[in-house]
Formats: C-alpha cells, sequence, structure tokens
RNA sequence: CGGGAUGUGGCCUAGUGGCUAAGGCGCCUGCUUUGGGAGCAGGAGAUCGCCGGUUCGAAUCCGGCCAUCCCGACCA
C-alpha cells in the first residue's frame, strides 16, 4: 500500500473533545474518526486492525465448532416482547417504525435474533449442539459515553451463542470457551482479569467477565492478589473486618426532627454521626412492585445482588413520583410504619447493627435508635450491599483491592431461559420436547482496539502488537536518487499487502514522525548510504534496534522476526 | 439523570459593545530542501452553533434552543 493513496492521513492536533492518550492515538493516525456522541467510523487504517482481530476470534471460535452467522441490527419489537425483554424499550433500546406503522428495535444484543434464527433448523436433540457467532453492530442508548471507544453507543461486537441439549453439555462447553478467550486476549498482547460478574439483563444463572485493567476504564472490578479471586464491584464478596462492626444493647427509639436531611451526608452531619451509624433506604421497581432496600449508609446497595435475592432481572431506580404516589417521601424512605406499600429487603449487616437511624417517611423526620426485628421487619434479609473496599478475602482472607479496568469480553450461562420464553422446543430420543440450554458469549470489538492502544503505546504513538498491527512494516526511502526509490518499491513489492509504502513528497521527519504514531511494527530505510552496499536499515518499533540487513533477505528477516514475537506472546 | 464547561475557516486558539474578525497548524501554487513534524514567496478558505431580543452598532450583552466534552450517580 502506498501511503500517499492511503486514507486519510496521521494528524498533528485532533479535536477538543478527543481526550484520553489511547483515543488520541487513534485519532490521529487515522484508525478512527467520531461521528457523533458516541459514534464512530473506521477509515480504512482502523478497518484494517479490525479486520485482524476478528481473524484471530474467528480462528478461536471455528476451533469450538463455532459456525459464522450474521443476525440483522434491526428487529421486529414482537420478538422482544417474546422474551421478556420489551421493558428496555425505556432505556437502552431505541424503537421506531416502519411505514406499515410496525413497531422495530435497534438491537442491543442478539439472543432474540439468534433463537428464532435457530428455530426454523433445529427440530430433533441430534441437530444440538450448536455455536453460532457473528460480527454485528449493536446499539445501546448510553446515558453517559466515554473516552471514545471505550463507551460508545454503536459498537461492532463479537457475539456467539451456543445451544446444547443438556445442563451438563452447556458447563463441559463454557470452559473451552472460557480458555478460548484467555488466548484471545493473549495474542492481542493484553493481560486479561477473569472476573466473576453479574447477569444483568441478560439473565442466566453464571456469568465470567474478562477485564483489562486500565486508568481509562469504566468498570471497576475487585481482586485478591494472594488468591486470585476477582469480582466485579456489583457482585464481589467479602468478610467485613472489625471496624465494620456495629452493635450495643438495643435503647428505645424515638422520632427526632430533621427538617432539610433528605440525603445521608447531611444527616450525618446534622447528626454528627458517621455514616455506619445510619441505615440507606433506595427504592427500586420491578414490575409494578417497588423494593424497598436497606444498607447501611456507609455501603452501596448492589443491584445484582439485589436482584438475586428477590428474584428478578429486571429492576431500575423508582422515580420520585412513583414514591409520592405510595405515600413515601422521597429523602425520608425507610421500612418503617409501611402498609405493604413496598416489599422489604435489608441488607445482613444492616439488620445485626443495633440502634441506627432510620427516616420517618414524613418530611423532615428520622428515627433515632431503631431495631430490626424489634421495629420492623423484613420480606427477605441477605447479602445486598456492595463489598467494602477495605474487606478481606472470603477464600483466603487476604486483602481485597479495587481496580479500574475496561470490560472486553463477557461470557453467560444461560439456562434455558431463553428456550423456555420464546418456545425454542426440540425433541429428545423419547420423543419428549427440550427446552436447550444456551450460553451466550460476547466481546466488545472498539474496546478491544482501545485496551490494546492503552496497554501500548509510548509518548511517540502506538506499538501495536505484531498480531494486530494494521501493516508489518513501513517502507520509506531517503534522497532522491531514482535507485534507491526503484529499491525501496521492490522491496515494498516483496511484502506486498503487509507493507506501507510511504511515497509522499514528505521530509525526513515528518515521515519518522508518522511511523512511530502509526505503530507498524517495523520500518525499512533505503538511502543513498544503504543502497551503495546493498543492504537496508531495518528499526524495530518495540525495542528501538536498529540492523543492517542485506535487501534479499530483508523479507525474510523480518517474518522471522514477526515469528519469534508472535510465539513469544502466546506463551 | 444531576453538576460543570465549551461552541469563531478543516483543526487549535485570540478577540468580551465600535473600522475590513487576528494568528498558528493543515491545504493549494512555485522555487529550494532530504537522517528527525524543513525554508522562502504567493493563495484559497468564516453567514463567529441556531433562533429571537437589547442597541445607532453584537462574535462580544440578555433569553431560548441545539450540539459537544468533562465530572458525579442506582447513595432519596
Amino acid at each position: 500500500m502506498r501511503y500517499s493513496r492511503l486514507f486519510p492521513k496521521t494528524l498533528r492536533a485532533v479535536p477538543k473533545g478527543v481526550t484520553s492518550p489511547g483515543y488520541r492515538l487513534l485519532y490521529r493516525g487515522g484508525f478512527i474518526r467520531n461521528l457523533g456522541r458516541g459514534l464512530f467510523s473506521f477509515p480504512p487504517l482502523g478497518v484494517r486492525v479490525l479486520h485482524r482481530l476478528e481473524a484471530i476470534i474467528r480462528a478461536e471460535m471455528n476451533a469450538l465448532g463455532g459456525q459464522e452467522a450474521l443476525a440483522p441490527v434491526v428487529n421486529p419489537i414482537e420478538i422482544w416482547q417474546r422474551s421478556g425483554r420489551h421493558h428496555l424499550v425505556d432505556s437502552d433500546m431505541v424503537t421506531f417504525k416502519d411505514r406499515l406503522g410496525r413497531d422495530l428495535v435497534l438491537a442491543t444484543t442478539h439472543e432474540e435474533a439468534m433463537v428464532e434464527m435457530v428455530r426454523t433448523g433445529m427440530h430433533s436433540y441430534r441437530d444440538l449442539p450448536v455455536f453460532l457467532y457473528q460480527f454485528q453492530e449493536k446499539y445501546r442508548n448510553e446515558e453517559r459515553t466515554r473516552n471514545g471507544l471505550i463507551r460508545s453507543r454503536e459498537f461492532i461486537m463479537k457475539d456467539g451463542y451456543s445451544f446444547h441439549r443438556s445442563f451438563s453439555d452447556l458447563n463441559n462447553f463454557f470452559p473451552k470457551v472460557f480458555r478460548a478467550y484467555q488466548r484471545i486476549f493473549a495474542v492481542c498482547g493484553l493481560d486479561v482479569i477473569a472476573a466473576e460478574a453479574g447477569v444483568g439483563y441478560m439473565g442466566g444463572e453464571k456469568s465470567f467477565e474478562f477485564l483489562a485493567p486500565s486508568s481509562v476504564g469504566d468498570d471497576y472490578v475487585i481482586v485478591c492478589d494472594k488468591c486470585g479471586y476477582a469480582a466485579n464491584r456489583e457482585v464481589a464478596v467479602g468478610v467485613n473486618n472489625t471496624r465494620l462492626t456495629r452493635s450495643g444493647r438495643p435503647r428505645e427509639m424515638k422520632k427526632i426532627h430533621t427538617p432539610g436531611c433528605d440525603n445521608m451526608a447531611r444527616l450525618a452531619e446534622r447528626l454528627e454521626l458517621p455514616r455506619s451509624a445510619l441505615a440507606k433506604t433506595m427504592v427500586f421497581s420491578s414490575g409494578g412492585d417497588l423494593i424497598m432496600a436497606v444498607v447501611r449508609a456507609d455501603f452501596d446497595v448492589s443491584v445484582e445482588k439485589l436482584a438475586r435475592v428477590i428474584g428478578t432481572s429486571m429492576l431500575r431506580r423508582a422515580r420520585p413520583e412513583e414514591l409520592t404516589e405510595r405515600g413515601l417521601c422521597p429523602g425520608f424512605v425507610s421500612p418503617l410504619n409501611l402498609n405493604g406499600e413496598a416489599v422489604v429487603v435489608v441488607d445482613r449487616l444492616a439488620a445485626d447493627t443495633s440502634n441506627l437511624v432510620y427516616g420517618a417517611n414524613v418530611d423532615g423526620a428520622h428515627y433515632v435508635d431503631v431495631n430490626f426485628g424489634r421495629d420492623f421487619d423484613a420480606d427477605a434479609v441477605g447479602d445486598i450491599a456492595r463489598a467494602d473496599p477495605d474487606a478481606e478475602c472470603v477464600h483466603c482472607g487476604g486483602p481485597l483491592v479495587e481496580r479500574r479496568a475496561i470490560e472486553l469480553g463477557n461470557i453467560f450461562r444461560l439456562g434455558t431461559v431463553y428456550s423456555e420464553a420464546m418456545e425454542l422446543v426440540v425433541n429428545d430420543e423419547h420423543g419428549r420436547p427440550i427446552y436447550p440450554y444456551m450460553g451466550s458469549y460476547g466481546i466488545g470489538m472498539g474496546r478491544l482496539i482501545a485496551a490494546i492502544v492503552d496497554a501500548h503505546h509510548d509518548d511517540d504513538g502506538i506499538i501495536w502488537p505484531v498480531s494486530v498491527a494494521p501493516f508489518h512494516v513501513y517502507i520509506m526511502s531517503i534522497g532522491k536518487s531514482f535507485a534507491v526509490k526503484d529499491a525501496a518499491e521492490g522491496i515494498a513489492l516483496d511484502f506486498g499487502d503487509e507493507a506501507l509504502y510511504d511515497d509522499r513528497h514528505e521530509s525526513i521527519g515528518t515521515k519518522f514522525k508518522d511511523f512511530l504514531l502509526l505503530g507498524i511494527p517495523f520500518r525499512i530505510i533505503v538511502s543513498v548510504a544503504t543502497a551503495s552496499d546493498g543492504t537496508v536499515e531495518l528499526f524495530d518499533r518495540r525495542n528501538g534496534e536498529t540492523e543492517k540487513v542485506s535487501v534479499g533477505s530483508v523479507r525474510s528477516h523480518v517474518e522471522a522476526r514477526l515469528e519469534g514475537y508472535r510465539s513469544w506472546r502466546s506463551n
């Protein structure tokens, strides 16, 4: 490829909104462009990287028996109604009508569409297992986009869906996907943490996330460096250390006036008490029901844990109107003096702590010295709080730490949630109907690119791992000599599609800078100085070393070096 | 959702009530230049985000809208 023909060229500066280092480098190099909030274009250079990643993933998926398929981005709303996930229309999913007035949605994921595709060709247990995957657009109406490709609205995902005749067959397959994912990220030069994660709106029972630690990440993972325990912040469990316990003889409950204390910070300040002496009550909505979650105010509610306790996958925070409609007073909500307005779930630590401060369900009043079991009761008590960052590991007692990370992939054991909801049925060997067990497996392609650049760059530019670099070599010549230019062009031809030949009439400095920015593994320079003895200069972006190589052997030399890097990476 | 900020040639910025909106980068033309984002000369490119208001006069003041970025958040 001649650089003079490649679109686009590098930029020295980037638009104002382009902030994080990785985003800047990708933008300056010409790998990505921004079309609007959370919407990205991939110019040819970016597509080349994307294709490398696809090839790596495709090889691993095919090795698992996966078959590539493709489902449409636009879905009829009916399939989402059948799976029961049409509530996403309110939040994540965009809906619109076609010219006949029928409701369509932009798919946020493709369980529904894949189940429908499979339905048309699967009738017997003999057709199982089936593993389909695709590289497809998703659109999610993100409330907050961030850091370029790290959190965008439209993005490309590799998503795979497996169908099994039994739970044990799914359980047998699942770890194979797990290991394939680890290989994929290793080949991409990423150190990832595989963490236990919530199921969110996917449903199912168990999921793992693959996260790349990064300061620009948007997720938090709690890890134990001693035994390797790792879990998403929402589901992590820890042993609370002793400073967290708070007990004492129950005192008599009293009502006090607390005007204006409609949040925990003000209440703590007013009463001159630590947050651990206060109870925090948050209200969620599930279906038409209100769920009241009580935790101690020095903790946060984990929506994931709460959802598990009450057995639902549809939880969202209740709106203030929903509270007032049922006679609850925002800012002073509590489980005291309720008349069945809400389902009450109390966190175990809050239940075990005596003499806490609770709201009074009227404006400007709280109760002090409230004791669970004596002054109020709950529909359920359980672990619904996020793990305290200072907690100790449940498994080994080691210290837990919270890390920021980019979530690159997620694998779910869905079970029969979708096959049952959508009536995907096959006959077993006795002629009885069975619902196939499903798994679903995603990788965010844009995030993968962002994470790779975040992990592999220096002040001058990107340093692509050889497995994903858009080109293997960058070739340039110095001087006006036609012989030198011909030699450079000859080498470029020899490398074929793997060479980026900089034939522009730019100064030497510009070409050097652009090479460093683009992150191509090797640079070959042909000049009068080297041409006289039939050699070229070979520069390794990775270690900064330069060597003289004969023109005739440069290609095999580079390929050997690339191979060396590849095998070193996969170890 | 909440808070903060910003919108001026393709990009970055200056201009905060008064003459023809200024500069840098990039782009185009010519000459020169080839081992670290070159030099000289010339040139093109802007309804100052949009709508309305105040004023003799608005990029500048006021109001509304739109767009973008940053921070925070299931913490009532």
